[in-house]
RNA sequence: GGUGCCUUGGCCGAGUGGUUAGGCAGAGGUCUGCAAAACCUCCUACGUUGGUUCGAUUCCGACAGGCACCUCCA
């Protein structure tokens, strides 16, 4: 199916298409390794995710995915140098040499990294490569030295600078932010930073080393420019080497716009004269209960610190699933209890989907889905009469007296074309600039009106396929029978659930519910059925 | 100061020039000694204010409020 996306250069939304053949080359930005990555970072990786897994499942296409590490900037260099607080001891001992500590320390959030989007349900067998900065160093400065040949950079104390208005007579500088490079600078916190460079518009390709700093060596026309890479470079080279311009689709998240995404098509057109991408696809941010997250305000959460509040990591991934990229995402505890419930609510169709839960299912059918259609509301009645109306058939009974007292008669009135419907319109939505929101409603839609009891053998298996296909993108749900609970109920807890339906038996209800009591109290729930009752664990 | 985005029912969250999002919560019902679960039904909103229009939540303007970015924050 074709697929539509916002593209943040054209601020449309155009058809998708790779450009060379069938395989979609993506980057994304990733994480600087300094700290825990915290649900706004997660935010961004999530979307990733969700476009490349629509690409591939919707769209048909190989994807290959890269997403940087970004290990070297000045966090990372602050953190990791000798006397750091920020050094745990999970890092392994500190030592004289700089770059060692560096690398240590970085790699400790790494994996921390890949760990918590790895609970997040981010496959890391989907990424093509995640290439650390500190990898492509000779990459990023041979692309330096290319910018300079061109003239769009110049040195300055050992650093190397973009020149800005020197690029702007070549080409546009702006391309995905409007600048207004006449009132840039009013109002603006002035860069502390004490590297001299000729323009204020101008930013930094390579840093000239400074003291307890770990460098690179750097000559460039005989000038000496040890040092290390500036933030923009990293994802210039990278690209080029992993996945040839231009590629597809680069993904970010919107604070990225500017400088840095800017800065990065500047760098490689005036380097590579190829610019990075066809397609920029910015995700926007989330908010904590309607506020800008941030420490002082106590709202910041890392992956971690909601997990250690019992929080499902598949919960936050639904929940941020549920609303569009391209919207500033509430998080809030109450959304993702109700997530919870709403993925819930998923998984139990799909499990009723292998076995309807019916109980007795010739009487049920008949009796349930006579019921839903005697009532003159019921959205089952109005659907079918919706597809009557539209010269559908299901199964292959023509119910031409839907209107009247519909017999239904047998199993399964719901055939093979509802589902079909389901998958297409889900497909719709999700094709085009990847509407969750609005496949999700489709869904949910679903399954209001078609309980699973009263879908034909046929099409339940098609319904199975359809969301098995759907969570290749989602990823949150268990595409199986419900599992039936091997739990070894000690005969303790058996012995009270049988005095319990003796004493209601006999009317002795204060007697039952004390006895549930000490059920519960001993780490078990009973539910009453019809004649029995069954036990779970707690 | 510049640039861009947003304001929908108790909460979250789509969308539309006139008819229906969806989820959660809530209410009623079926079942039931009670409870839980499940299922059925119900709950009809669009910041304020002008304008365009037969008709605006939807288009235009103003205002109010919120958010983001403006040189290394996803």
């Amino acid at each position: 199916m074709q697929i539509n996306l916002y593209n943040s250069l054209t601020k449309t939304i155009e058809p998708f298409k790779p450009l060379e053949g069938n395989t979609v080359r993506m980057y994304s930005c990733g994480p600087t390794v300094y700290n825990y990555a915290h649900i706004g970072n997660m935010r961004a990786f999530l979307f990733a995710d969700l476009l490349q897994r629509v690409l591939k499942t919707i769209g048909g296409n190989e994807i290959k995915w890269v997403m940087n590490i970004t290990n070297i900037d000045d966090k990372t260099i602050r953190d990791s140098a000798p006397g750091s607080s920020a050094w745990n001891p999970e890092m392994g001992l500190q030592s004289d040499n700089l770059m060692e500590n560096l690398l240590k320390f970085t790699q400790y959030f790494e994996n921390s990294f890949l760990d918590d989007i790895s609970k997040l349900g981010i496959r890391l067998d989907h990424f093509t490569a995640m290439p650390k900065a500190t990898e492509f160093i000779p990459q990023m400065q041979e692309l330096i030295r290319k910018i300079i040949e061109n003239g769009f950079a110049y040195i300055s104390e050992g650093s190397v600078y973009f020149n800005v208005s020197e690029w702007r007579k070549k080409d546009t500088y702006g391309k995905l932010y409007k600048i207004d490079f006449e009132n840039f600078r009013a109002g603006v916190r002035i860069d502390s930073d004490q590297y001299e460079r000729e323009d204020a518009n101008d930013f930094v390709l390579w840093k000239y080393k400074k003291a307890g700093e770990p460098f690179w060596e750097f000559e460039i026309d005989g000038v000496i420019c040890d040092g290390r890479p500036g933030w923009h470079i990293e994802c210039s080279a990278m690209e080029k080497e992993l996945l040839g311009l231009p590629f597809d689709i680069h993904t970010g998240g919107v604070d990225l716009k500017f400088p840095h995404h800017e800065d990065e098509i500047a760098q490689s057109k005036a380097g590579y004269g190829v610019e990075p991408t066809a397609f920029w696809c910015h995700n926007e941010f989330l908010e904590v209960e309607g506020q800008k997250m941030s420490k002082s305000l106590g709202n910041y959460f890392t992956l971690r610190d909601l997990m250690n509040q019992g929080i499902d990591p598949l919960d936050i991934r639904f929940a941020m699933l549920s609303a569009h990229y391209g919207s500033t995402y509430n998080f809030t505890f109450e959304g993702i209890k109700s997530a919870r419930k709403a993925r819930f609510r998923i998984q139990d169709y799909i499990y009723d989907l292998h076995n309807p839960s019916k109980g007795d299912i010739k009487t049920n059918i008949i009796d349930n889905s006579t019921e839903i259609l005697k009532n003159e509301n019921s959205n089952l009645k109005k659907s079918i009469k919706d597809s009557n109306d539209n010269q559908v058939k299901f199964g292959n009974r023509n119910h031409s007296n839907v209107n009247g007292d519909l017999d239904i008669g047998d199993i399964g009135i719901v055939g093979n074309q509802f589902i079909d419907k389901l998958k297409s319109d889900t497909y719709t939505s999700l094709a085009t600039d990847i509407h969750t929101p609005k496949a999700l409603a489709n869904v949910f839609s679903f399954i209001n009106t078609y309980p699973t009891y009263i879908i034909n053998i046929e099409a339940r298996k098609s319904a199975i396929e359809f969301f098995k296909e759907l969570n290749n993108i989602f990823d949150v749900w268990k595409i199986e029978p419900r599992p039936v609970e091997e739990v070894n109920i000690p005969t303790e807890v058996t012995d009270l659930a049988e005095q319990r339906l003796q004493a209601k038996k006999s009317k002795n209800f204060a007697e039952a519910d004390n006895l549930r009591q000490r059920i519960i109290e001993a780490g078990y729930s009973i539910k009453d059925t019809k004649d029995g009752y069954t036990i779970e664990k707690l």
